[in-house]
RNA sequence: GCCCCCAUCGUCUAGCCUGGCCUAGGACACGGGCCUUUCAAGCCCGCGACACGGGUUCAAAUCCCGUUGGGGGCACCA
């Protein structure tokens, strides 16, 4: 049987992998993860990457699917050597291009005896499952048309007839294939099945078009969900009758929900995206999340580096990721830990960098105006702040806005009345108002006011709250001074004075 | 129903292959504290797991068997 383990290490030598999804929807976790293990594997070892779009299934397919696939691994920043865009030496890479490629194959594996034609109809095959189910059999073709004489297969043929051409399982004996994370698995050939390799259209399904093009692209590692396991050794049956080396199999396991109970279902992705999470990598961009973050996440999800490391750029994750460390069981999605990896990554990023990211966050916010230079002095003050960077324009609105409008009650301070916290209002507007405004700096204004706090016998917090709220609007905000200083002078005393008018409104009621 | 895969804190995981360094380590979340003008960030502490049952062995989270649980698949989809 030739299911050796490599006897090198699998990552000493240049790998060509490929990332294949079909064009029916976006990408997301799953496909993610698979696509950077391949980006990894590939770059870690001086290899290719190659994408190949799998669209035999022209019932499945979705207008713009492909263009959205392409989008998100670049947003990624998993960049393809050769794909369907930019070509390369084994193309076409999109498997609606490859028709004749696959027929021809079909065509050898009919002459060798390894899979024949077969007239059943989809009524007469429908009819034999109900049958098999109401028996209590497991679903399984009944090789009616195994042994129609070739002769007489092929003048069938010739004449017209529907057919497809299906994988002649051996009857008997067991089969032993190599999964890289579970090692060997033996499985009796009885339990396979005669499979469907070319459709009544003449269409390859994904059992002999993807083993035909993963071996003339020459792929040396196909990284795979798990739920290929149970075809995996049909897959490898094909290789066999054909003579060709199969390449290292690696089958990822499934990403489950939260919870840890099942598979994401459609439903529960619909829910997620209402709760600002989603398994889409196109959402996860809209919900400000960086794809260093994503790419950590993903990448920690079924593997790890040791006992303790888990902060990976994606230079350190091409440095140590190794296919020997992952695991074969499945793994529960952990969004917080999404967020706490966002969070990280936000603040390794350089000042200059996030506050370049922040623009078009502002901009969808309800900010159009706001460039990298107004976000440039704002970004040290909000960098530990926020978690996903649709939070900035939450946070730092109010730099934007020509009025903060601060809920009235809000203007009371912590255990004072709203006439105290008028009287506090008053005073804290004319030590402001007395620092020359081409100064207004923390270091000029923070010190009268701490004075100001010493003078009314009050707690900092309840004089910089009341400050707070009158020129951010929010009770919770930036450092007061920092922000003071960016917001100026001019509009630091007209917010005062208006939250001042509200404590008058305030004392007066009460 | 049948086939296949998986099994350490709530979750992601280290340890398992090459039994003893494991009174099982790290992280997220959670609880508490420190710092502090709010909120964060940061730091400290705490909570919390080897699914169960047999075996093998001087010794088992680690090896073997079974059970249970979870997952995947059983299309002219991928």
């Amino acid at each position: 049987m030739a299911s050796t383990t490599p006897s090198t290490s699998p990552t000493s030598t240049p790998a060509r992998v490929r990332f294949a999804p079909s064009p029916t929807g976006f990408l997301h976790l799953g496909g993610a993860r698979t696509a950077l293990y391949d980006v990894l594997l590939a770059r870690q070892t001086g290899g290719q990457f190659i994408l190949r779009i799998e669209d035999t299934d022209r019932k499945r397919y979705i207008p713009g699917a492909e263009e959205e696939l392409m989008r998100s691994l670049r947003w990624l920043g998993l960049e393809w050597d050769e794909g369907p865009d930019k070509g390369g030496p084994y193309g076409p890479y999109r498997q609606s291009e490859r028709k004749e490629i696959y027929q021809k194959y079909a065509q050898q594996l009919v002459d060798s005896g390894h899979a024949y034609y077969c007239f059943c109809t989809p009524q007469r095959l429908a009819q034999m499952r109900k049958e098999q189910q109401a028996r209590g059999e497991p679903p399984h073709y009944d090789g009616t048309c195994r042994h129609i004489p070739p002769e007489e297969a092929q003048r069938r043929v010739e004449a017209g007839e529907p057919h497809v051409i299906r994988f002649k399982m051996p009857k008997e004996g067991t089969i032993t294939v190599h999964d890289l994370l579970r090692g060997d698995i033996t499985v009796e050939n009885r339990t396979l099945d005669d499979y469907i390799l070319v459709k009544s259209d003449g269409w390859a399904l994904y059992h002999l078009a993807a083993m035909v093009d993963d071996h003339l692209m020459g792929i040396t590692h196909v990284i795979r969900g798990s739920e290929w396991l149970p075809t995996f050794p049909l897959h490898a049956h094909i290789y066999r009758a054909f003579g060709w080396e199969e390449p290292i199999w690696v089958h990822l396991s499934v990403f489950l929900k939260p919870s840890g109970k099942g598979k994401m279902s459609k439903r529960d992705a619909e829910v997620f995206r209402k709760g600002h999470k989603s398994i889409f990598i196109k959402d996860l961009e809209e919900l400000g999340y960086l794809p260093e973050a994503v790419n950590n996440w993903i990448a920690l999800m079924g593997w790890s580096y040791d006992d303790h490391t888990e902060f990976f750029t994606m230079q350190d994750l091409i440095e140590k990721f190794s296919l020997e460390r992952l695991k074969p069981s499945p793994a529960a999605v952990n969004f917080s830990k999404l967020d706490h990896f966002n969070g990280l990554h936000i603040r390794a990023l350089p000042e200059e960098e996030l506050a370049r990211r922040l623009v078009p966050y502002f901009h969808a916010a309800g900010y159009p105006d706001v460039t990298v230079d107004d976000l440039r002095p704002i970004v040290p003050l909000i960098q530990t702040r926020i978690t996903t960077l649709d939070e900035a324009p939450k946070i730092a609105g109010f730099f934007f806005r020509e009025d903060v409008e601060p809920v009235p009650e809000e203007l009371i301070a912590k255990k004072l009345d709203a006439a105290q916290s008028l009287e506090v209002a008053r005073r804290a507007r004319e030590v402001l108002a007395a620092v020359p405004a081409d100064a207004f700096t923390p270091e000029n204004t923070e010190p009268p006011m701490r004075a100001l706090v010493d003078a009314l016998g009050l707690k900092a917090g309840q004089v910089f709250g009341v400050v707070r709220v009158a020129v951010t609007g929010q009770r919770v905000s930036p450092p007061l001074f920092e922000t003071l200083a960016i917001v100026g002078k001019a509009k630091t005393i007209e917010r005062m004075d208006e939250a001042i008018k509200m404590l008058e409104a305030l004392a007066k009621k009460a």
